[in-house]
RNA sequence: GGAAAGUUAGCUCAGCUGGGAGAGCAUUCGCUUGACGUGUGAAAGGUCGCAGGUUCGAGCCCUGUACUUUCCACCA
């Protein structure tokens, strides 16, 4: 019984079904299998936080497309999922829908809390996942890992401790971002400098002991003056040579502080004096080295004033800024106060302006590992595309500090640092240790703090596989192939991972970073919440079904660029869908319920060669741009050539032959050439179709093909010698010309389309005649396509009316007899203007033909291709120069 | 303050190593052609930001310039 595809084309039922068969067949699994060469991509790991938005769209398409392409390809194509924890992400989600409840995360503990941690990550962890399944994703989902499963955290652990013997990790007391509103530190990445409206407020410090005497500072963070422990001013500054070493009385305190001189001032910049706070400021922190200054912290962790600050204490920090300053003010010594935008430190997720401050933490050292991670680049065994993020990517690790990882949070791998309680004695294991080497305790605390979300998440490539232990996996693997991402997680992640890799395994984790941009709305801004732009690609699979948009989020996008979103985008790429889903059906209800044997190559016709020609060249040209990552591109073609090629030009000159096989032994020979071709280029180009559009491409395949179980393992088309035929591509190029030239003029003259005409086609040569000649099956049944009632193919003009309307060819001249409808002065005059054209072309190739420059420097193939094309319209000019003569002695 | 990207049809964007400018949507005029009106045929529409340069030849390479966007940055 033939397989029939339903009538109208619906994703929705369909795009379910198949992705249920694929996981029954276990189609998405790959395992170690020396026969085949790996291939393999590790999945960005969506947080357990996160809901499927446009950005994982367009990620997991690009990973499934390469996926889906080499396992065609025949490679063992591992796309290794997982989630990720998003400790601070997580831990913000959970204490509010907590907090909701009436739960105070402080009150029930750290263990409490992260039981109901866990337990979200059971609720909602596989939500995301399950969103990914309606995109067509491919991954295998039986390998799914988290990365605080067991085989992560102790890849994590081991990764600790490595680095701790090695000196790389280290806890020290530094200068670090701190969030007061999430309470912990964070990193260098996770600070976005935004422009604020503020102010200078100038303020001057009266000299001790000099009456009258002031040193004037600015500073755009007053409250920040109690911390003071200094005024620098540069040691070239001429102005005030004579004030260094003195003191200063630190207003609004009984304190004073030394004037000093420091390489670090700039003499250009405000009054060339600046206050130095080492507790609160990454600078004056260095300048404070430099010179022994005490460091006085004058924050509490929640941004409130602390004990240090008098009256001012137990204040919020820009409450106490609001009273500093008019207090300031009172005391006559603001001088002025000048308003001004600078660039602000915020937490990138909650948007809080961070405070510098110093505290313990641990910190990567980052001076060595930058260095093979900068060399990979360098090297070129890791390239971005496109090429220019390597800049991005080396200017920040040739500019990189080291990496505070220590949190203050709960939900997170704990940092395994153990503290001896009867003698402090710190110990770095990964279990708690039985007795201490130094006093002989017994009893131990470990380090409260957490590791930073991306500490564990640099080691995605490898944890997943297994490492540190030498799985198969690993072995077969590992080093993983491309990595795919958007160019906003460069930092926190792609340069974390490659170091990560080369320090651990010695390897780089992978050998391309696929960049791509962000889904923006239609008017270009940024999708968000709080704008509440976002577009739902839940929705539009829901509407459109997943393929369109897929489709949508490839087609015309660049590596590394931004894309707007449009619905009518995905309007068109469903329309795309149908036209193949109807072209399929309509070759299906042709073909017979018998076998259909490969016809041999003399019953097979010029238009089935040459779009078996067409489909193996596009073929070719697609894997090429594919293994360029030029995936817009290569679905562009595929799009092109089934929709004008495939359908508007080979199924039209089919039909012309089904509807007469029964015609004739040789039509019915005919018939079956075509229908063979028919299917045999559709199945190609399905196949080239798979990776971008799977779900339609897989039903249509297995109706097709009863036999076949899925199109994934199909064999990816690839170029034949055998099936490149440029005689043929050239016959219905010809072909093609005469009857776009027929239609036009029919359109100009504005004939009815129900009026149908004979067709004389004077062939220039006796070859030209003898090549229509061979197309005469294909000629003959044109009148479906150029309204002719019959054609005559021959050598002169005998029998051409006068009335006839002409098309010119480079090697035909068809003449349309239109009698009444044609009026003689105007065919005269629409033929002058197309021998000017001519005339403007022949001048054009005939003076780059006739510059000895050219013909001298141009490469053979370009000037062959101009003479070719010079004779070409040199011919077409002969055929009308012919026509008008004919008219004038007629007339 | 550094760096990068963009500037191409009315709109949104492609354009691979330099060799006669393309798509989708929109527009105009046709088509009950038996797969598809989610279709089909024809057409209109561009000084490729501006100014120089290199080259036989530049949307593409170089220099400068204008505007837009983004990233980085410890000038208080």
């Amino acid at each position: 019984m033939k397989k029939e595809l339903e009538k109208t084309y619906d994703p929705k039922g369909l795009e379910e079904r198949l992705y249920k068969k694929w996981m029954d067949q276990g189609c998405f699994h790959a395992e170690v299998n020396p026969d085949k060469k790996p291939f393999t991509i590790v999945m960005p790991p969506p947080n357990i936080t996160g809901q499927l938005h446009m950005g994982h769209a367009l990620d997991n398409t690009l990973q499934d497309i390469l996926i889906r392409w080499k396992r065609m390809q025949g490679y063992e194509a591992l796309w290794q999922p997982g989630t990720d924890h998003a400790a601070i992400a997580t831990e913000v989600k959970v204490t509010e829908h907590l907090r909701e409840q009436g739960i105070d995360k402080e009150k029930i503990g750290r263990e409490e809390f992260l039981k109901y941690c866990w337990e979200w990550r059971k609720e909602y962890g596989g939500r995301i996942i399950r969103q990914l399944h309606e995109m067509g994703s491919s991954a295998d989902w039986e390998r799914e890992r988290f990365t605080m499963d067991e085989g992560c955290s102790d890849a994590v652990q081991e990764v600790f401790l490595r680095l701790y013997e090695k000196g790389y990790i280290y806890k020290g007391s530094k200068i670090i971002n701190w969030c007061p509103v999430c309470r912990t530190t964070i990193s260098d990445a996770e600070v976005e400098h935004v422009d604020q409206e503020g102010n200078f407020w100038h303020i001057n410090y009266p000299v001790a002991g000099e009456e009258g005497k002031f040193v004037e500072i600015a500073t755009t963070r007053p409250e920040t003056l109690l911390g003071d422990t200094a005024v620098a001013v540069n040691p070239k500054d001429e102005r005030y040579t004579g004030i260094v070493g003195k003191l200063l009385k630190l207003p609004l305190t009984d304190r004073v502080i030394p004037v000093i001189a420091d390489e670090y001032v700039d003499m250009e910049f405000g009054t060339g004096c600046v206050k130095i706070t080492p507790a609160h400021d990454p600078n004056d922190f260095e300048v404070g080295k430099r010179h022994h200054l005490e460091e006085i912290n004058i924050l509490n962790d929640d941004g409130t004033m602390n004990g240090q600050c008098g009256k001012y204490a137990g204040m919020d920090r820009y409450e106490a800024r609001k009273k500093m300053v008019d207090d300031l003010k009172e005391l006559g010594l603001l001088v002025k106060v000048v308003p001004c935008t600078h660039a602000v430190g915020t937490h990138d997720r909650c948007g809080t302006t961070v405070e510098p401050m110093i505290k313990q933490q641990w910190f990567v050292r980052m001076d060595e590992m930058a260095k093979p991670a900068i060399e990979a680049v360098k090297s070129g065994e890791l390239t971005f595309v496109p090429e220019r993020f390597d800049k991005i990517y080396l200017h920040w690790l040739e500019n990189i500090h080291d990496w505070c990882i220590s949190r203050q949070l709960w939900w997170g791998h704990r940092i395994p640092a153990y503290y001896c309680r009867k003698c402090g004695k710190m110990i770095v294991a990964k279990e708690m240790p039985d007795t201490c080497p130094d006093c002989g305790g017994t009893e131990f605390e470990q380090d409260p703090d957490t590791l930073d979300t991306w500490f564990s998440s640099a080691l995605w490539p490898f944890s997943t596989l297994g490492w540190p232990k030498e799985t198969p996996e690993f072995k077969y693997f590992y080093p993983t192939d491309v990595l795919v991402t958007g160019y906003d997680i460069i930092f926190f992640w792609v340069i974390r991972m490659v170091f990560s890799g080369i320090e651990q395994t010695g390897k780089c984790p992978f050998r391309h970073v696929l960049i791509h941009g962000l889904i923006r709305d239609s008017q270009g801004r940024k999708m968000s919440k709080s704008l509440g732009n976002g577009i739902d690609p839940l929705e539009v699979i829901d509407k459109y079904g997943a393929d369109a948009l897929r489709l949508t989020l490839v087609t015309g996008n660049a590596p590394g660029n931004d894309m707007r979103f449009y619905w009518e985008q995905v309007e068109a790429s469903r329309n795309f869908a149908n036209k193949i889903w109807n072209a399929s059906r309509f070759i299906m209800m042709n073909l017979p319920e018998e076998e259909l044997p490969e016809p041999s190559a003399e019953d097979l016709r010029p238009a089935d060669r040459w779009i078996l020609s067409r489909v193996n060249t596009i073929a070719k040209e697609v894997t090429d741009n594919m293994e360029r990552f030029e995936l817009g591109i290569a679905v562009q073609k595929i799009h092109d050539f089934l929709w004008e090629e495939f359908c508007d030009w080979y199924i039209e000159i089919a039909k012309l032959r089904l509807v007469k096989k029964n015609d004739s032994e040789d039509l019915r020979i005919s018939a079956d050439a075509a229908l063979w071709t028919l299917r045999t280029v559709l199945t190609e180009a399905l196949k080239l179709l798979h990776p971008y559009m799977p779900f339609i491409t897989e039903e249509i395949y297995c109706t097709l093909l009863p036999s076949e179980k899925t199109i994934m393992t199909a064999e990816w088309p690839k170029y034949r010698e055998d099936r490149n035929f440029p005689e043929d591509e050239r016959l219905i190029g010809e072909y093609q010309e005469l009857v776009r030239g027929i239609r036009g003029i029919r359109m100009e003259m504005n004939v009815p389309a129900g009026t149908k005409t004979e067709l004389t086609i004077v062939g220039k040569d006796e070859a030209a005649c003898r090549d229509f000649e061979i197309l005469k099956d294909t000629l003959a049944g044109m009148e479906r396509m150029v309204f002719a009632t019959e054609v005559r193919i021959q050598s002169g003009k005998e029998g051409v009316g006068d009335d006839a309307v002409t098309v010119v060819t480079s090697r035909a001249t068809a003449y349309i007899p239109l009698d009444e409808l044609v009026d003689r002065e105007k065919e005269i005059a629409r033929l002058n203007q197309e021998n000017a054209k001519m005339d403007k072309e022949i001048a054009r190739g005939e003076g780059m033909l006739g510059n000895p420059n050219f013909l001298g420097k141009a490469p053979a193939a370009k000037i062959a291709e101009e003479r070719e094309k010079l004779a070409k319209y040199k011919a077409v000019k002969q055929q009308i120069v012919d026509q008008l003569a004919g008219y004038t002695k007629q007339g």
